[in-house]
DNA sequence: TGCATCTTTGCATACCATGCAACTTATGTC
DNA sequence: GACATAAGTTGCATGGTATGCAAAGATGCA
């Protein structure tokens, strides 16, 4: 047992950071390729060859074709949870976790060009959106036990037993916040001139704050 | 142009009953094999056998094996777009959106076993759950489009059909609703002899009407 | 009845996905 | 530095998913 952390980026040993390397080059060459050819056209085949391994060892990184389009960090999950409980306590739920996407979200986007890429691939082939950052169904589960871990945190009683299932409230949350991420998504990759990202996503949350009335003016 | 209305159920030539049939008797038989046999074990080929057609006959109807799990009536969507543009013009968009679903999901309500099967399959295998109801992406972008529709046509603007894009708004509220859809689902699946399925499904629109607030107690 | 149209079906083909066994590469120890 | 072990990669075999095409079978209508 030796007391490393390795949380990021260069840690770990030959292996560990081999792995990475693979992962994220096939996660490159699949976002690459559809966006050129169409996702629809492009062939676990390809991608393979583009990252320079073999078809096999594709399905050893994901289970499927379509995740290789939309994991782009497999560890975002863990982090996420962890800003979520840890968020200052003033903030509410909501805030919390947008705060923890948000964090999320601008340092995926500094890797800008494959940033955008993926949201145009995400955005011409919709069904790719269902399972969108979040959407992935473990992050999804796993956002709704923070949430409901910081509510008994903080005394409120919104969860139910420790480890068993989250209650109404942390799932419809946690399934908000990433169906909130996915709209935010789609939506500026059709009007990415109008304006950034994290704007769209910051307004998106205000209207889920304010309970989506209907737009005045 | 001729007048006919071919709206629900026994309308149309004997045709157009058939393909009914055909399309019910795949999803049924999916939905059966699944809850049985869970949906990862059911083959394409199974359900076809079930049904009394060919493999390929499937494929004429569901794009997608999993389609058949979740699609249990193709002709919700528009239904529920009509609905939205027309519900009374007291109600806020959010509220539209609810009326419109709980009158449909009613409506699946009355096939009981069916429903509450289908309920089972999908809580068991959560990737099905992304695409659940109203997740299948066309019904959503309707959803989006009837709500665009509804805001304009609030000063009776005619002709027009689904405009160009809905904007953002729009989009949000029918994500968020079809999001609404799947958590009631899960959470209900989990929980069914507690609370009446409906009743989670309007809980779940009242914690998103007051901007889903932290639960005080 | 007979023709036009739509639907079903089998066949061929290509891709997706998994298990298994052989092979190659890192790691830690002596 | 060489060795034993654990971990990762690869090819092969297999079975399920999905699509195009053309022939055969129903249906609608005159």
């Amino acid at each position: 047992m030796q007391l490393m952390s390795e949380k990021s980026a260069a840690e770990g040993g030959l292996r560990e950071r081999k792995k990475r390397a693979t992962r994220a080059a096939l996660a490159e060459a699949a976002v690459r390729l559809a966006a050129e050819h169409g996702a629809e056209k492009v062939t676990v085949e390809a991608i393979s060859a583009a990252a320079g391994v073999s078809v096999r060892t594709f399905f050893n990184y994901f289970d499927t074709r379509d995740d290789a389009f939309v994991v782009i960090d497999a560890e975002a999950g863990a982090r996420m949870r962890r800003a979520v409980v840890e968020a200052p306590a003033g903030l509410s739920p909501l805030e919390a976790l947008r705060e923890a996407m948000a964090a999320e979200l601008a340092e995926a986007e500094q890797q800008h060009e494959l940033w955008r890429l993926q949201a145009e691939v995400l955005h011409a082939s919709p069904h790719l959106l269902a399972r969108g950052v979040g959407a992935h169904r473990a992050a999804e589960e796993d956002l709704a036990d923070a949430v409901a871990e910081r509510l008994r945190g903080a005394g409120g009683t919104g969860g139910s037993g420790p480890g068993s299932e989250p209650g109404l409230y942390p799932r419809l949350l946690a399934a908000v916040a990433s169906v909130a991420v996915r709209t935010s998504m789609d939506h500026w990759s059709a009007h990415q001139e109008e304006a950034a990202f994290l704007d769209v996503f910051r307004e998106v949350f205000t209207l889920l704050a304010a309970g989506l009335p209907a737009p005045s003016a």
